[in-house]
This record gives structure tokens, sequence and C-alpha cells, in this order.
DNA sequence: AGCCTTGTTGTTATCGATAACTCTTGTTGC
DNA sequence: GCAACAAGAGTTATCGATAACAACAAGGCT
């Protein structure tokens, strides 16, 4: 804060290089006609007064904020950062930003976070998850950009979609583990209906258990998201206090799942000889630990790829008729050797 | 993206409520003279128009646009994430949004960054590390706003200071090791000059064994930041292949501490028996695992927390005369089984 | 020669909001 | 009874950039 006196505007370079302030707005473009000797004398004339662009007023003159706005639950969480990562390397080259919030799996404040997000009008959002309030819906749909639901594949979709079905994560394991000749099986976690993906690993879980004919009633709840590891490890205890003969546990993410395998460790329990147990999310620590845990990659990475490449197409033929398009990826289940043994 | 009707403006409003613009302007800021009953037409007006602000087109206007432009190494990682939301938080009730960058522990990129962030005119920049590039440091100079360097005690401060002694962090562990009488001490990762606060532990350890009298040698290489769990686990392996009487290992990260602790677990190692292992970072996983990992908290909630105060200080009496100053936090070293037997 | 195209630059109006000012009306104080 | 002031609302100019159009030179084509 040492200089105080005022930022240099696009006309003090102008004057700088002894041209017109379109002139130099044309040279920070490099589509633009501008004459090579011309250019380097305004860029050489910027650096000078040290001159950076103001994107603010350059996006209420051209209708172009080079914003893209997201929300994520919570910034402290692998998963989704790999997702941010992917979104903001997908649309670097556009010169596209991410301008990130996060809304604390709390969908009142997910409505709060999109109102201010679109404040700074994005050209387009990208939010996790299918479950909004319905102020926050309506929101989305007037906003008059192209909107990415992600994390989910939401029955009634807003416009596009790039996810994967929570549930289906939750039966790969669940078959995997019957394929191990387990049928008593627990679910740690996803409890509650804040974190709409858990809720639904969940009731992935129950499903395929009553489809396969087993007791689908084994399910410990692990308090509010997110759920740390501390929360999976004593939520564990709880589950074998009440169903000491539990064979495996399929918690609703690695991080709970980790708790497990440390409270086993303590209880002197053999994983994977007494109890298997799987988590979600492919994070490290599930493939570190002793024993690996098996886990569900949902591709995080890719989500946020995918859906920065669905932005710059929805963005670039915005006159075409844009049909609404779901990217449904594939959850890759991971076997380690928390449920089969390494013999 | 249902609507392709141009969005509303505060004209629009105005017009719907059959004000002038200025009486939409004021209607929709807390503090200005505005009738309730004309304020309460408005507001509804602007409901029925479905009226979102543009903050881009206020920021212009008022030359306040609200952001608080951050840049942090990375996001996938608990301890920035942290600061992160300590910033949020601390700066929310002013109505301050985060603007969020990561460099990848680059000092290059981190110039595009802080370049890129400017354009967005923020009110403050808070950036990670006393390290900069030339260029960038004279940009953070002439903004011409706040800067706030975080997680480092750089010798030479650009303007304000939140920060820890990431050397005193290290001495405090290495003091603690000494007196639980190992002294063939060994550090793992801060290899590279990328990751400056790394770099900063290392040295910490290495000055601090010279100073007791004992063998500041034993260093291991874990590759460039951020070092994985497994690059710990690797890179102990090698530690051990090369200095097989080890008694303890200071790792920069509670992540490559838990690292070499699994590979204790796969070699046999007894921890703490015959291998003591310290981390850094305060992480979760360091505080559940078996044995939990003694650590140092560097309050990085705190960390946010106080910068965000220290903005909003700035920002309100900005008239007067600003002395930059340095707010130094402890570190808190937390002294767990992985270096004290249990018995 | 006259016309069209391409390259290069300047001029003017405008994006959506707010600062600063002005103008009323009603109220307080002495 | 009148200055002084507060509350409430409107008018005008402006923030910093760009879109759209205009202007003009140089060169190629018919």
């Amino acid at each position: 804060m040492k200089s105080s006196r005022k930022t240099p505007t696009m006309a003090d370079v102008a004057r700088e290089a002894g041209v017109s302030p379109m002139t130099v707005s044309r040279a920070f473009k490099s589509d633009a006609y501008v004459n090579d000797e011309t250019r380097k004398a305004i860029l050489a004339a910027a650096e000078r007064l040290g001159y950076v662009m103001d994107s603010m007023a350059s996006g209420l003159s051209s209708r172009k904020t080079g914003f893209v706005a997201v929300t994520i639950p919570s910034v402290n969480n692998a998963n989704f950062a790999d997702t941010i990562r992917g979104l903001t390397e997908g649309l670097q080259e556009k010169g596209l930003q991410v301008l990130l919030g996060y809304t604390s799996y709390n969908l009142e404040e997910e409505e709060r976070l999109v109102r201010q997000l679109l404040t700074r009008r994005p050209e387009a959002i990208v939010v996790t998850g299918g479950k909004h309030t319905e102020k926050c819906r309506a929101m989305l749909e007037n906003a008059g950009i192209p909107v990415i639901e992600t994390w989910d594949i939401p029955s009634d979709p807003i416009d596009s979609v790039v996810g994967f079905s929570n549930a289906e994560a939750s039966a790969m394991i669940v078959r995997h583990l019957v394929s191990t000749g387990r049928t008593k099986i627990a679910f740690l976690g996803g409890d509650t209906s804040r974190d709409t993906r858990g809720f639904d690993r969940r009731r992935g879980f129950t499903r395929t258990m009553e489809q396969l004919g087993f007791d689908a009633t084994r399910l410990t709840e692990a308090g509010p998201p997110p759920i740390s590891m501390r929360e999976g490890a004593d939520a564990f205890s709880r589950l074998m206090q009440k169903w000491p003969d539990t064979e495996a546990v399929v918690c609703v993410s690695d991080l709970a799942g980790f708790g497990a395998l440390t409270e086993c460790q303590r209880l002197g329990i053999d994983v994977p000889g007494k109890m298997a147990i799987a988590g979600f999310g492919a994070y490290e620590i599930s493939d570190i630990c002793v024993p690996p845990i098996t886990s569900v990659d949902p591709h995080c990475y890719q989500i946020g790829m995918l859906s920065a490449q669905r932005i710059i197409d929805l963005l670039s033929d915005a006159d075409e008729e844009t049909t609404t398009s779901q990217t449904v990826l594939e959850p890759e289940l991971l076997i380690r050797a928390s449920t089969v043994s390494t013999s």
C-alpha cells in the first residue's frame, strides 16, 4: 500500500503512447487489428506505468466478465478440490476464471451464495448436487446463463448435468462385498438429508441389499456432514456395540472408512479377516493406509474437466439451439486389501 | 438457461416501482435515507422481476468491488482450506467476498495469478508466503491496496504480515525429540526451494540440530511439493536404507509423516519404540491414526481470521497513517504417542 | 480510372450502477 | 417567526472499458 497515487487507466496508457484509448484496448486483445509496432509501443507504455487492466469495467462494457461461478459444499475436501482443479484448468485456455464459494452442506447457504455469485454476472455457473431451495432453483433458471449440476444425477435437471450415480456407487460395493461371501453388511454415515450425495449412497446401499435379499437395516448415523475420521471411528464403535456380528461396513466416505479402520486397530479386529471396510472417494489415504481400503473413484477431476468443456461448448455456440445434455460418468470400483485377503 | 430475455437492470426495477433509479440504488443499501414503504415497494418490484444486482457495475461506479483476492499454493490442502475458511468468515460481515486462486507452489504462476487477480480490482490481497518474483512484488507494492503476507515471516515484508516462524516450528519438534533421549534424528521433505515454508522448516531443523551439537545431515528429499503420503512413505523407505540407525524423523507435513508411519507398519518397525515420528500441520489424520502423530498446529483458521480482521481495520481508517504491522502467531506443539511411549 | 478489400486508427455512445449535488417538505429550537 | 436541519427523492455526470461505426490509406481487380 506504499503508492497511494491513483491506478493508471487505459486513457493514461493511451496518452503515454500517443494513441487513442480504443487502440490501447485493441492492443490488449490478441485477435484485433493493430499494427505490430503500435502494439509494442503500447505494451511498453503500459509496462512503464505499471498498468493493469480493469476487468470489471471491461466486463461491464463487453458484457463478458470472464467469471464462471462454482459452488461446492466444502473447501476442505480433497474430492471437491480435484473438481475445482479440473474446472480451473479446463477453463484457463479460454481466459475464464473460477469464482468459488462454499455452502457448508447447507441449502439455505447455497441460496445466499448463488445470489451473491450471480451479482458478479458470471458467464456460467456450476453447482454441486441437484437439490436446491425453490428460490435458488428459480434464480438459476432465470439467470440466462448455462447452469451445470455436478456430482449427482438430478431427476429434474435445471440445464446440463455432469455427474454420476451415488446410489450405483454403493451398489457396486455391496455386490463386491457379497461376492466375497459377506452378507451381514452395515452402512456408516449419510444419515441426514443435508448431504444429499451421502444420502443417495445410503439409499443405494439399502436398495441393493434388499434386492439381494439381505438385511438392510444396519445403518449407523455419524452426524451432519462433513463426516470426519473421528466421527467415522465413533460411529463404527457404536455400530459394533449394536451389531457385534457385522462382517463388513460400507462407509459414506474414505475418511469415515479410515476412522473405522483405526477403531478396528484399537479394538484388535482383524481387517479384512474379521471385518471388511469399504469407503468412497478414492482419497489418497485409502490407498496408502494399512491395509488399503476398497473404495470407489468418482473421477472428481474429470467431473471438473468435462464441466469446463461443456461450458466452453455452450458459450461458443450460444445462438444454436441448446439441448440440455447429461454427461454420466461411471464410478470405478477399486478393490483393495480391506475387503479381500491378500494371501 | 431457459429464459433468454435480458437480465433486468436497476432502471427496470425503478420503472416497475415508479421511482427513480437512484432511489432503487438507495433501497438496496441498508444505511441510506429511504422511506420504509418506498423500500418495501422497491424490493417487492425487484422480487417480481427476479432482479439481481450487478456488483460489477456497482463496483465500477463506487470504486469498491467487494473483492479480497487470496492466493494459496494448493486448493487440495486442509491447512490452506482452513485459512480460507477463516478469511471468508471474517470478511463476510463486511460484505467482502474472497476471490481465490492457487499457484501450484510456483512463483511464476503466482505472478500470473496476481496479475489476473489485480484486474478484478480487489480491495485487498492476501498472499501465502513472503517470497515472490520481482515483478510480482512490484505489482503488489503498486496496487495501492492493503497487502497481507501470511504463513511466513518475511525478512522484508511488503505491507502487513500474519504468520509464524516455520523454522521455529521445527525447532520445537527437535527440542521435544531430544528431550525424549533421541539424537539420531532425520528430516524428511522440504528439499526444493519451491515450497519456501517447507524449506524453512528444514532449515529450522538443521540449525537447531547444529546448535544442540547433533548430526544435522540426515536429510531426505521427497520431491517437489505438494508431498503426498505416498512420497512420504517412499522417502522414509530410502531414509532407512541410508541411515538404518535413525531413531526419529521430523516430517515436513503430517501427510508425509503418516506415509512414514505406514511404511513402519509394513516394515515392522515399532512406533514409538524403535522410531519416533513427528509431522506438521495438525491435520486430522495425525490425531486419529494409530499411534497418533506428534505435530505442530500453526493455527491455520486463526491466520485467516486475523488477516480478515487486519484488512477490515486497514480499509476502515484508510485515511489514517497506516503503520505496516506484523502479527506473529505461536505454533503449538502437540505431543502424541508417535514420539512418547504411552505405557 | 473506379471499385472493392484489407489493414489501421479514431469517434461516439453505452454498459449498470453510484457520488455529489439539488430540490422539496416537514420539524425543531430559540 | 424564521433559521437550521433532517428526511426523502430526483438529476446529472461519471467510473473504465468496449461495440459499432466511420475514416482513410494502400493495394489488387475489373
